[in-house]
DNA sequence: ATGCCACGTTAGACGTGA
């Protein structure tokens, strides 16, 4: 079964780039970030006839996170993280999905360094850290499925020097990043490709997908039952560089 | 050092992203 985690920036911009995908790709759970849509304007009914079900947890004009389940409706487990009852951000999305459990994971970017956003980022991040951990206690199949907003080594970037000072490669947020994996996850793409250079975003700006100036952000951790199925993974890279893309690629892992 | 580009909100820029 193929799990995608994809950033679409924008639901409503690219629904006819998410519904292409749906198509082609017949995926079997999609995990979307930065819906950038109420609840009330998800475009449930589009995904439905596309035969999938869907769960959405939205917002008005930022972040936002669903998934969506080919044939089946995912149930909802949990949506927002605990640890901070006055966080109004819809960034988490946990649901039971055919015996799954998937969670869709949109992280604060943190720019910029240092400052509130960047604070916002790190308290965020160990919050999803002690959720993370609770899942695992479970000793059941789990997919961490999301943009992470973090870069975790430096062959996971075009570019060491003009990334440097971004929230996204700063100490801390790498060493979050390595916390959660050290609590036994399986990162799928490292695993995948140990030796780097696979990027998930290329920037809008300054000819970033001419260039192939990207990074990796976008990942999907595995629980030890989880790895124990696990069979490739990949980016669906040819989807940056259709019209109206988002600025991520559709990122995957394939569990046998 | 800053803007580049894109999206959403909402009718002119501005907040946000990364």
């Amino acid at each position: 079964m193929k799990i995608v985690s994809y950033n679409v920036n924008g639901i409503k911009a690219r629904l006819p780039r998410l519904l292409e995908y749906l198509a082609e790709e017949s995926p079997d759970i999609v995990c979307l970030q930065e819906l950038k849509s109420s609840d009330e304007t998800f475009p449930e009914q589009d995904i439905r006839d596309a035969g999938y079900g869907a769960l959405w947890h939205g917002q008005k004009a930022f972040n936002g996170v669903a998934i969506l389940s080919r044939g089946s409706d995912p149930v909802e487990r949990q949506r927002g993280l605990g640890g901070d009852p006055d966080d109004t951000h819809s960034r988490y999305l946990e649901a039971d999905v055919d015996g799954l459990i998937v969670a869709s994971i949109y992280l604060p970017n943190g720019n910029p360094v240092p400052g509130p956003k960047f604070d916002y980022k790190l308290n965020w991040f160990e919050r999803l850290n002690e959720r993370a951990a609770t899942l695992l206690a479970e000793e059941r199949e789990v997919v961490l499925a999301g943009d992470y907003n973090v870069i975790p080594n430096d062959d996971d970037v075009f570019s060491v020097k003009a990334m440097a000072s971004d929230a996204l490669m700063q100490p801390e947020s790498r060493q979050a990043y390595r916390r959660l994996l050290a609590q036994g996850w399986t990162d799928s793409l490292r695993t995948r490709f140990p030796a780097g250079g696979i990027w998930t975003f290329w920037d809008y700006q300054a000819g970033a997908w001419q260039r192939d100036a990207g990074f990796r952000i976008d990942h999907l951790l595995l629980s030890p039952m989880a790895a124990d199925r696990f069979g490739d993974a990949g980016v669906d890279k040819a989807y940056r560089g259709r019209e109206k893309a988002s600025d991520h690629a559709p990122t995957w892992v394939r569990l046998r």
